[in-house]
DNA sequence: ATATCTTTGCAACTCAGTTGCATAAAAGTC
DNA sequence: GACTTTTATGCAACTGAGTTGCAAAGATAT
């Protein structure tokens, strides 16, 4: 992917701090938290939160708040549920459809909990 | 419900700090937060944080994070998904069953987001 | 190159939830 | 009821993710 590509058009700059994000969020194949990805980008946590606003107001970037307190983040693609393993607290994309229609309501997202296969058999 | 009747055989003591948490509870036909109930309960927070981690342990109140930050109670009841508005933050309980199954996981609950009935005409 | 507007790092802050500790209040026993 | 043991409570201090104010640095247009 290419992120100035991405960015284009957008009313953003393009700045290394920004690149360096949406590069990590490509890479991953499911969302991941500040936490997660500290390590390998250098700029301050309010760099870093202050993009993840900006790139959700651009709709680049879709977040949703997990079990452990954290905030995960991943490139906005075609709508699909999200799996939270309530042992190890990892985070999937559910690629299968779930199907639910509540009567007056929009729904945007699905989030399953639960235990992933590592962790169903092991307690 | 009798809240004596609902803490017996339970190894934890009848206090006045659980009683008035778990009427409060009871009462709900949603899940609510620390913040929901302070005014209308008479303890520190952590006597409340700490009750409630109890009832986790015996099984009597479950919980799960919202968008608000927030961490939401209720009285564990027949396993129903939630839905959460990203407008109002409101949280209700789901009455139709959501069927969902994925191979080799244990689903245990399920969370909607979306807009309600009174957000979704709004914007 | 220069002017303008946006972004960055730093440090200080916020706020939900947690923890240590001394005191108080349950529940069981005599 | 008085005594003992165990558990619960309030207070205050702490934690950790995320936010905010501000001055300095960097991006884009002219």
């Amino acid at each position: 992917m290419n992120i100035e590509k991405f960015i284009k058009n957008k009313k953003i700059k393009l700045t290394d701090a920004r690149i360096s994000i949406l590069e990590k969020l490509f890479a991953a194949h499911r969302p991941l938290s500040y936490n997660d990805i500290k390590e390998h980008i250098s700029m301050d946590k309010a760099t870093f939160y202050r993009n993840i606003i900006k790139f959700q107001e651009e709709g680049l970037v879709s977040s949703f708040e997990s079990n452990d307190k954290n905030r995960y983040f991943e490139i906005t693609k075609s709508p699909h549920p999200h799996f939270i393993c309530t042992s190890c607290n990892i985070i999937e994309c559910v690629q299968e459809p779930v199907v639910f229609d509540l009567d007056g309501y929009q729904i945007e997202d699905i989030i399953l909990k639960g235990k992933c296969e590592s962790c169903v058999n092991v307690k």
